[in-house]
DNA sequence: ATAATGACTGGGG
DNA sequence: ACCCCAGCCATTA
């Protein structure tokens, strides 16, 4: 576990700023793999707790939660982005365009 | 080393 | 818009 790629997704992830969002194919990309958007979510999906990693900020390329399909997560991972201000629609999805993480730059 | 799995993505019907 | 299918990748058994 914790393998360099699941160290440079959390690096990544961490960079994302409160209020926005980055899909997992953005992290991937952003390591180095495009490719690999699954393995991103895989990565996070053994990330513990309380890690420090804004791993709620991190949804699929719909701009909605995929977080296991559904459970308990998936609803604190939309209250936790609320909070943050970004708002969901009806269908349970955001804005990429404008919350949307755009990179370091 | 091979097979199965999963918090994905894009293309096609 | 919705549903289905095939491709891709690292981790795990």
């Amino acid at each position: 576990m914790a393998s360099d790629f699941f160290r440079q997704v959390y690096r990544v992830v961490s960079m994302i700023p409160a209020g926005q969002v980055a899909t997992y194919g953005q992290i991937a990309a952003y390591v180095g793999n495009p490719r690999a958007a699954r393995t991103v979510g895989w990565a996070l999906h053994g990330l513990p707790a309380g890690s420090g990693v804004p791993w709620h900020r991190v949804i699929n390329a719909q701009g909605a939660i995929s977080t296991s399909r559904e459970g308990s997560r998936a609803a604190q991972q939309r209250a936790m982005l609320e909070e943050e201000g970004v708002l969901f629609d009806e269908r349970g999805r955001t804005d990429l365009a404008r919350y949307g993480w755009k990179g370091l730059r």
